[in-house]
DNA sequence: AAAGGCGCCAACCGCGTAGCT
DNA sequence: CAGCTACGCGGTTGGCGCCTT
């Protein structure tokens, strides 16, 4: 003989709870403790089944409980959280005080899911979604190519971004990705699936094999695996001869992993600029109204601890800047004609 | 001002698992 | 150990309110 049933579900009550159902629960509860959810009803006088009863108590009712809009910290925890665990929502709301995992959920379907769409982020697999990166009227978003290449070291994916760019020199086209969508998907595909990165290229139009392709604009990256600042200047300087080339106006973004984290979440420099890119003394306004010169920021490369990141960021230092707009209005658009650097404390730029 | 669309979120549903008899 | 059910979790739904046209 095992336990008794649950419930009779004839003539208990369903939908939204009225304050007076509330107060019932609340101080049944705190008279009686919670636990024995089959009972709980019945004892408290409410027309509702035990796992009703259970889920507006821990979801709703629960003094613990944390209200209000989701912190910048919190996000990036979910984000972090779902990368490792996927949708092990109750697993993701231990390490949120507060939090519970249906409100943890709600957020990620309503607004973190979306966010990383928009991003061109698988929300399931956190890797670059192909169709969508192909798809974009600009594809220049050499971030979401990379996003999901972490494994590779820093020397390979600045070699890949620069090839990349310089494939779209070759074009002498801006569109270059999206006219050839389908090759290059299935490119790219085979480039992380294999991470080997040999052979590269497989179309017809390109059959070098990706570590021989010398382009006039080939950067000479430092190779040993780490970045040095002045890769990263000749990286931007090659923009900026192809902004020369073409009027079209954009934004760039990078995201270099950090070689000794491998391919834990997160753990990417993040490099966004206006496109074309921002001459030496072109100046950008914080919110505080500090002015910063292109240079200085690039400088800032080699010193992440004074840029000025956002408090409780423990695992980056962040930079955000744009003119006319606060941290918070960045924080909430992501990217677009924007200057950002998330600058791991642990990078090594020389 | 009204109607339709959309987003948000509390609540429900169904299934797998743990635990009781 | 088998049978049965409560519990907990993830997926889904539906209603409310706001926004757009």
């Amino acid at each position: 003989m095992g336990r008794a049933p649950c419930c009779v579900k004839n003539g208990l009550k369903k939908g939204p709870w009225t304050s007076e159902e509330d107060k019932k629960l609340i101080d049944y509860i705190h008279e009686h403790g919670y636990g024995n959810w089959r009972t709980l009803p019945k004892n408290a006088g409410l027309q509702r089944c035990g796992k009703s009863c259970r889920l507006r108590w821990t979801n709703y009712l629960r003094p613990d409980i944390k209200r209000g809009k989701f912190s910048f910290e919190e996000e990036e925890t979910i984000i972090q959280l779902h990368g490792i665990l996927g949708n092990k929502w109750s697993t993701i709301a231990t390490c949120l005080p507060g939090r519970t995992d249906n409100e943890i959920k709600n957020y990620w379907n309503t607004h973190i899911r979306k966010k990383l769409l928009r991003m061109g982020i698988d929300p399931v697999s956190h890797s670059p979604c192909l169709d969508l990166i192909f798809n974009q009227p600009c594809q220049m978003k050499l971030s979401r190519l990379l996003l999901g290449m972490q494994a590779l070291d820093n020397a390979e994916l600045l070699k890949l971004a620069n090839y990349l760019f310089s494939s779209s020199q070759q074009q002498n086209n801006p569109y270059f990705f999206h006219q050839n969508q389908n090759q290059e998907s299935q490119l790219f595909i085979n480039a992380v699936v294999s991470k080997g990165m040999t052979p590269f290229l497989q179309s017809t139009q390109f059959q070098t094999p990706f570590e021989e392709i010398k382009p006039p604009s080939f950067i000479p990256f430092s190779g040993d695996g780490k970045i040095v600042q002045s890769d990263l200047q000749n990286l931007s300087s090659n923009f900026d001869n192809f902004s020369n080339q073409n009027s079209h106006s954009n934004e760039l973004e990078f995201h270099l992993p950090i070689q000794d984290y491998g391919n834990q979440q997160g753990c990417f420099s993040h490099y966004v600029m206006d496109y074309p890119p921002p001459s030496e003394t072109t100046t950008f306004q914080s919110n505080n109204s500090t002015y910063l010169t292109y240079q200085s920021i690039l400088t800032n490369l080699s010193t992440p601890s004074s840029s000025s990141a956002p408090p409780n960021s423990n695992s980056t230092s962040t930079a955000y800047v744009r003119d006319g707009f606060t941290l918070e209005d960045e924080k909430e658009s992501y990217c677009s004609g924007i200057v950002k650097f998330e600058i791991p404390d642990v990078l090594d730029i020389n």
